[in-house]
RNA sequence: GCGGAUAUGGUGUAAUUGGUAGCCACGUCAGACUUAGGAUCUGAUGCCGAGAGGCGUGGGGGUUCGAGUCCCUUUAUCCGCACCA
């Protein structure tokens, strides 16, 4: 019998769906663990050949789990939610929910086509009212909360109202966006509506006048990882600052957990990395000067600097041009000035303002501070490189040791005074953490870091200040003024946000018709009568937070997850996904996800123990060259003789290079009459590496793949491609050989007639050898998620193995190999004569007493080179070692000693013996 | 500018972690079978050289008996952050 891959891979999937094979439930019997792919947001396009990469390597190693004995957790969902659903219906009229049903069905049958062990009764979509209940759920939870700082936990909102009337603010260590101080009986004293205002401050999911990243294209507000060099990454429009109401999550207040967390994950470095420079700690201190406002008066202006040692070096300080008293420091001659500055910096998208960093630009206010160590006066700057959004928007510049100050002392003639020896000031400023003081008074003489150290103290005695740690993480902006997301249970009350009680929720989405925005420039739920709720509605990532969580319990109308199934399942053991969500889903599930724990709904404070980021799929582009002006295309090895144009053409009618010239004649009209200039009798197209996208004719439609080779081999293929975290092309070229090795596995079990051929006869030595050898490779190579060398092992073996029809070899393998190519495996499981799902066996363990070598390899060096790796048997004697490059002497002695499986000898002496 | 990663045949890649570089495939070449096929099988295939031999892991240097692997330096590509005080 022929290896029928297609029918064999829709019997097994029926079967697999009818069986609920991969069904699972809590089994406290067995270990268990949980393999969680980045759910997909299900766009019109449908799958491409990228798509499935990471998901097939997940699935390998939860089929490989599975056999090994643990209970595992393997589900998939849609992340529903999103902005190209929406703009379709924008454009369109078609409803979302239409759309996103559509596009779901689209990808569930592709899936499908892939063999994925998947526990579909467990599927999650983002956009179901179920679902959504518990993303409010979770958002009425934070509302309700606020940080301690000392504890480093959410607490509720009460427990700190009940502060506030005994003691006001004293004592209260809480996160909050603008330190407040009041007494209980100003408290007390607040109106309903003030008390409100007032914990909106604290609140970890709260609505506050900040400024935000508009996109005026998109209509709406978004994340700081939503934005791009001042572009939004959906869509690509440009973004700019604007002040605005919005409602945001305290993600900050978990700044300190976040960065901690990261030691215990087994993530990778990079992205740990990314993580880290995304919370971006760094400590330094806070300090106050005194700064004459242009009335007269004087008021301590708070900068935030990590460099205390150089306060001898400053000459000038520098406020935001969005600094709130810039106003009042502004003089009246430089009135007019930096007036006109501020219009001119607010004209500057942030774009321009990113490509401009280099020119200096900035003006005087007019208005002095005084240096609290040297005592001079000292001017104060407006100029846009010091950030409204970072420290306090104000600092202290020492030219001398920082590049940016340097630079602007330059252009406008400050002074300039090292306090570090070092570096060349007539060239460029001295900013390395290294040399000795100078200038600097008490400090003279001491080492920078010790300098540092010496600061913070004499800041703090005379109490001009603090030690503190800043972080560049922002709080994260949860409106978007759009209507394809989670409704906000929230209702006004005038100005007050009114929570709904837990028994309201689901608040649904209700449905509409136009899904603009309205004229008075609202979000579209403006347009729903006796809507009495938010306008906004949530952001792409309050869906994807926590649905991890879900996963355990779906069904459950209680709870988003009962305390057995969490305790059970407890968070995710492998988290397969892309790195582009680095900053944001990795960023927002570990906060909501802490805040969770916080509260004691989940056992776990970091939802992802592993995590593996596979790399990217690119598209691998083909052209065909026309000669210009006519209807002929020149093969690429003669394009050289002529003029011609590019043109890129589908890859899907062009096998290993080689154009498939009446499929291109029927791909287009204009192709019709298209004459070939061939080369050895065919047409060869260039190639080249570019994005996969439809305009480049170079997207691979895995249905394609699975219909032409069968899914096995796509899995297989895609494994074999490269290393799973490595970015690379597609490049179809080259599935023969892992389709061709499926076939010879088929036929391992068939003779030459085909003929199905299982012998009881005993395996040789060779053979368990090879076969024990595959077992040992194959499973450390899962472990290691070195999926390609894999594949290359089951070649290797099979070659070794030849036409072996013995069923204590090929039993073992068939089990070894169904993580890969589960149809076929499951085929041939069951014409052994098993009745049982393969995926139910028990994976093969290497027994290491078959690959105990009986002779051992001794690498030689001769003249100081290694000139060969000969074997030797055991019982060889000292002669037959190549007595001439050891001592006789020395051979006798390490073969009377413990036996060395490998020693390492150079003339004359040995230099290593493994044993 | 700062941080991270990568660099090996015509192509994708591998290398027991410091021990014969190029496994496994693709491609190419040759052959077998075949009423010719984009099927199957066998062999060859890093480069130069007729050969012996020489040269080879982006470049240069170093450590070592021995380096793709470790150290220094340099180049290129990719990614992240970026007036972050």
């Amino acid at each position: 019998m022929e290896y029928n891959f297609r029918e064999i891979e829709a019997k097994w999937q029926k079967e697999w769906k009818e069986r609920g094979v991969y069904r699972v439930k809590t089994d406290a019997s067995r270990p268990k663990f949980y393999v969680l792919d980045m759910f997909p947001y299900p766009s019109g396009a449908g799958l491409h050949v990228g798509h499935p990469l990471g998901y097939i390597a997940s699935d390998i190693y939860s089929r490989y789990k599975r056999l090994c004995g643990y209970n595992v957790l393997h589900p998939m969902g849609y992340d529903a939610f999103g902005l190209p659903a929406e703009q379709y219906a924008i454009q369109t009229g078609q409803h979302p929910a239409v759309t996103t049903e559509q596009n779901i069905a689209r990808y569930r049958e592709q899936l499908d086509k892939i063999g994925f062990s998947y526990d579909w009764e467990r599927e999650v979509r983002t956009c179901e009212p179920e679902y959504y209940k518990w993303t409010q759920w979770a958002f009425l939870k934070m509302f309700a909360h606020y940080y301690d700082n000392g504890t480093q936990k959410a607490r509720p909102i009460e427990e700190l109202v009940a502060h506030f009337e005994a003691h006001g603010t004293e004592g209260v260590d809480a996160a909050c966006t603008t330190p407040l101080t009041f007494t209980a009986a100003e408290w007390a004293a607040k109106s309903e509506a003030e008390k409100e205002q007032t914990l909106q401050n604290y609140r970890l999911a709260f609505r506050a006048d900040t400024m935000v990243n508009w996109c005026p294209k998109l209509g709406t507000v978004l994340a700081n990882d939503e934005v791009k060099d001042g572009l939004s990454v959906r869509g690509g429009y440009p973004v700019e600052q604007k002040r605005m109401k919005q409602w945001l999550l305290r993600v900050t207040a978990y700044a300190q957990r976040m960065l901690d967390g990261l030691d215990s994950l087994e993530w990778s470095e990079s992205l740990k990395e990314i993580q880290r420079n995304w919370i971006g700690r760094s400590e330094g201190a806070q300090v106050f000067f005194d700064a004459e406002m242009a009335d007269g008066s004087t008021r301590k202006l708070e900068i935030f600097t990590t460099r205390p040692d150089t306060i001898f070096g400053v000459t000038f300080m520098v406020v935001a041009p969005e600094h709130e008293w810039l106003a009042d420091m502004t003089t009246a001659e430089q009135r007019a000035a930096v007036e006109e500055y501020i219009e001119q910096t607010k004209k500057r998208s942030e774009r321009e303002r990113i490509a401009e960093t280099k020119r200096v630009s900035g003006v005087f206010t007019g208005s002095y501070a005084t240096n609290p160590f040297t005592g001079k006066r000292i001017p104060i700057y407006a100029s846009d490189y010091v950030l409204a959004g970072y420290g306090t928007g104000a600092i202290m510049a020492v030219p001398a040791h920082d590049s940016r100050d340097y630079a602007f002392a330059r252009h406008f003639g400050l002074d300039i005074v090292p306090v570090v020896e070092g570096g060349n000031l007539e060239e460029s400023s001295y900013d390395a953490k290294e040399g000795a003081l100078i200038n600097s008074d008490f400090l003279n003489g001491k080492d920078v870091k010790v300098a540092i150290v010496e600061m913070f103290a004499e800041v703090e005695r005379r109490g001009l200040g603090k030690r503190l740690v800043n972080y560049r993480l922002r709080d994260a902006i949860f409106s978007r003024q759009r209507y394809w997301g989670e409704p906000f249970p929230i209702r006004y009350d005038g100005d007050i946000a009114r929570p709904l009680a837990e028994d309201e929720l689901p608040l649904e989405l209700p449905p509409i018709k136009n899904f603009g925005p309205t004229e008075q420039g609202e979000p579209p739920l403006a347009r729903v009568e006796g809507w009495e709720y938010e306008l906004s509605t949530m952001p792409g990532f309050a869906g994807s937070s926590a649905y991890y969580l879900r996963y355990m319990d779906p069904h459950n109308d209680s709870a988003l997850v009962s305390k057995e199934a969490n305790e059970y399942w407890r968070n995710v053991d492998l988290y397969i996904g892309g790195i582009e969500h680095a900053t944001g889903h990795l960023m927002y599930s570990r906060f909501w996800n802490m805040f969770l724990y916080d509260l004691g709904y989940v056992c776990e404070s970091e939802p992802f123990k592993k995590l593996v980021n596979q790399g990217m799929i690119q598209g691998r582009s083909n052209f065909v060259y026309r000669v210009v002006g006519t209807n002929q295309f020149v093969s690429l090895g003669l394009r050289d003789q002529y003029q011609t144009q590019e043109i890129h053409v589908d890859v899907n009618i062009v096998k290993n290079d080689i154009l498939d010239l009446d499929a291109f004649r029927a791909w287009r009209p204009e192709f019709a009459d298209a004459e070939f200039i061939l080369e050895n009798g065919q047409y060869i197209c260039g190639w080249a590496v570019e994005k996969m996208s439809k305009s480049m004719f170079n997207v691979v439609n895995p249905d394609f793949i699975v219909e032409q080779y069968g899914a096995d081999t796509l899995r297989m293929y895609e494994m074999f491609l490269g290393p799973l975290e490595q970015s690379k092309p597609w490049d179809t070229n080259g599935i023969d050989g892992v389709h061709k090795f499926l076939k010879r596995f088929w036929r391992m079990f068939h003779t030459r007639t085909g003929e199905w051929a299982l012998s009881d006869e005993q395996p040789t030595d060779k053979e368990l050898k090879t076969l024990h050898k595959t077992i040992k490779k194959i499973r450390e190579d899962i472990e290691n998620f070195s999926f390609n060398t894999s594949v290359a092992a089951f070649m290797i073996c099979a070659n070794e193995l030849g036409e072996c029809h013995k069923r204590a070899i090929l039993e073992p393998l068939t089990i070894l190999i169904a993580p890969f190519a589960p149809h076929i495996a499951e085929q041939l499981w069951e014409m052994m004569g098993h009745t049982d799902s393969v995926c139910d066996a028990a994976y093969p363990v290497c027994n290491e007493e078959y690959l105990v070598e009986n002779s051992f390899e001794y690498p030689i060096m001769i003249n100081g080179k290694l000139r060969c790796k000969q074997v030797y048997p055991l019982s060889a004697t000292p002669a037959e070692l190549q007595a001439d490059v050891v001592t006789k002497e020395e051979v006798q002695r390490w073969l009377e000693g413990a036996t060395p499986k490998k020693i390492i000898v150079v003339p004359g002496k040995i230099i290593n013996i493994v044993k």
